[in-house]
DNA sequence: TGAATAGTGTCTTTAAGACACTATTCA
DNA sequence: TGAATAGTGTCTTAAAGACACTATTCA
């Protein structure tokens, strides 16, 4: 019978960013239990059968396991599997990466932000997951709403600028990135909301939706 | 301990497409055992640890048992997984897609060419599958060399304009579509190999590389 | 010859990007 | 006032797409 053959270890693993001092960051947790016990590496744990739907709310178990919240944006980003990925044995690791706002971190979480130019060695192929990660986030960030999700609920548009310019890693004219930006309706300004400072206010935007919206053309 | 935990089955499920009278068609397979035994499905199985290295060496394992040939285009598309999806219980699918150039299909494969329009009742969640694959077929076809997977080895370049047309769904402008192949270097003409028919012969050309190519652009 | 497909040159439209400028606040 | 950030209008460049044309074969 089919079935009957000896199944894989079956896991998920989710690579966590955020900005912090305009800088593109990854939540790494110190391992608890062996292997690589006291290890940064990125949180993740074995898929329960019994308490989760499906593979997505394990990812989303385990990150508010860290956390203690719910990330804004959350997706599936490729499996890994094989013999020698894990010394426990063969496995399947779902691979998750999600965004969360820097204003939701805070000290009691069970988390390191680490800079992704300086990250420590990862045990198991978490660098090649969050490598993986980096370019997934790179790409879609030229043609969807995605990097806003770094960002508060309420935003400038020069926040968003600054967001943009930092996840793809390229400098955006600040005239064009405005024009295309409200060309995209995927913010609206907050009525009398502004942000001040010794300068002109800003107006203060939101999203118009909480989901990911692509676009036909390059930011 | 966390190993102990109870594991999900692990499968992986391959949507197979090829082009055939012009036609974008999956090829589907007739479940030789239960659950739904006899009816069509995508070909798939049970990842045996013993001998795959990987998932996607499981894959290349199913495809390789149905059409008895490696597939010259085969990628991840996506983990499927839940308690529900399965009969057998709470399950995880790593589904690939792959692209077979219609010379490569003989009588003998144990499988059937669809047309995508005319798919038949799918079992599990080979439905969503499906979709899905097609949905990615669609967005990289405009961003790289993917079609060309659909074809033999040599091939004209009306050949290729009109497999480009039939993955992406849409009529492309003959005389563009050729200067920005050229740009793009993705294939080179084959010396003094031609095609031809009651009118001029048309100039046969190769893939430059065997991987797939992205493009700056679109096509 | 003309039917059929192959292949080229060039124009128009539109997106992407650059840049010069004005606006409003506070020290 | 000027330093600092906010915000607008418009020009340049380059890509995407349309189109008119020429080329070569066979019946």
């Amino acid at each position: 019978m089919e079935q009957t053959y000896q199944q894989p270890l079956v896991m998920v693993d989710t690579a966590l960013f955020t900005i912090l001092d305009e800088r593109l960051c990854l939540l790494l947790a110190r391992r608890r239990e062996p292997p690589f016990e006291g290890v940064l590496a990125l949180p993740g744990g074995f898929v329960h059968i019994e308490e989760d739907l499906d593979t997505t709310m394990a990812a989303r178990r385990v990150i508010r396991g860290k956390l203690g919240i719910d990330a804004p944006y959350l997706e599936q980003l490729f499996t890994f599997s094989g013999p020698a990925r894990d010394p426990r044995g063969w496995s399947i690791s779902v691979a998750y990466y999600a965004l969360i706002p820097a204003d939701l971190l805070t000290q009691s979480q069970a988390v390191e932000a680490v800079p992704v130019e300086t990250l420590p060695t990862l045990p198991f192929d978490h660098r090649q997951i969050v490598d993986q990660a980096i370019e997934r986030l790179r790409g879609k960030a030229t043609y969807s709403s995605l990097p806003a999700f770094l960002l508060p609920a309420e935003f400038t548009m020069n926040d968003l600028h600054r967001i943009y310019q930092q996840t793809i890693g390229t400098r955006l004219d600040q005239a064009s990135f405005r024009h295309k930006i409200l060309e995209q309706d995927i913010i609206e300004p907050i009525p009398d909301r502004f942000r001040g400072g010794a300068h002109r206010p800003a107006q203060l935007y939101r999203l118009t939706s909480r989901a990911l919206t692509p676009f036909e053309r390059k930011i």
